[in-house]
DNA sequence: ATAACATTTCAACAAACATCGAAATATTGC
DNA sequence: GCAATATTTCGATGTTTGTTGAAATGTTAT
């Protein structure tokens, strides 16, 4: 990952709405959530969710689709992963210090048990 | 770590210069380095760079000392380290998917090798 | 005490950011 | 086609950010 990538990345993540957002994003595993549902559950306006995606998006965290009205968007673990890894390459001037770190979903999730 | 400290952290990183610095220092190892010397390695205004340093000290990233008229600059370890910690732990819905991380200097550094 | 050096503080300013309200765009069902 | 739903786009606004220049502070040497 480039410095730049990352420095964007970071950015993304280094606010406290978006940071929720890219959160509740990833416990909702690699399929995504509708944007209306990530709009109730942290009670943010849909306008200003919109800003927080795009942000997200073009850092490469997250990605869109469309399901008929609704728009899901889903965290993007390998670029979690590169970044954790351009962190920690980076870290300790280039000596591998810290063992490998990868970020993916731990297992498919049906609903959220009640 | 608490989510505000790590937006902090995030954002303290977050930004070329901030970013060049803090590699930086962590390059230079625990014992840090004088902030004329970040200054020249990195061509920021004497000004600027204790702009800088304030965002990384007040997250927690960077600590400085006196020596003389230096102010000694490093690189906090352990806060990277929670960091990390921060975004695997909140990876993957709390479950643990990733191997834990530590970012410490590798080994004590004497001088740069020409 | 004075001069030189290293760094910080202060005030100012343009740029980017986060949020809001209103209007526009797509999609579905009638 | 028309109304309803889900989301985005646009324009405006207050806030934060990154940089600069000038002045102030602390430290060392003479």
């Amino acid at each position: 990952m480039e410095k730049t990538a990352a420095v964007t990345a970071l950015a993304a993540l280094a606010q406290d709405n978006r940071l929720d957002v890219f959160r509740l994003l990833v416990q909702a595993g690699p399929e995504g959530m509708p944007a209306g549902a990530v709009a109730t559950a942290l009670d943010l306006a849909p306008n200003t969710l919109t800003f927080h995606f795009d942000r997200l998006r073009t850092a490469g965290l997250v990605t869109v689709r469309r399901d008929g009205r609704s728009m899901i968007y889903a965290a993007q673990f390998d670029k979690m992963t590169s970044l954790l890894g351009f962190l920690t390459e980076n870290c300790c001037g280039g000596a591998p210090c810290a063992p490998a770190v990868e970020c993916k979903p731990a297992r498919k999730r049906t609903k959220v048990p009640a």
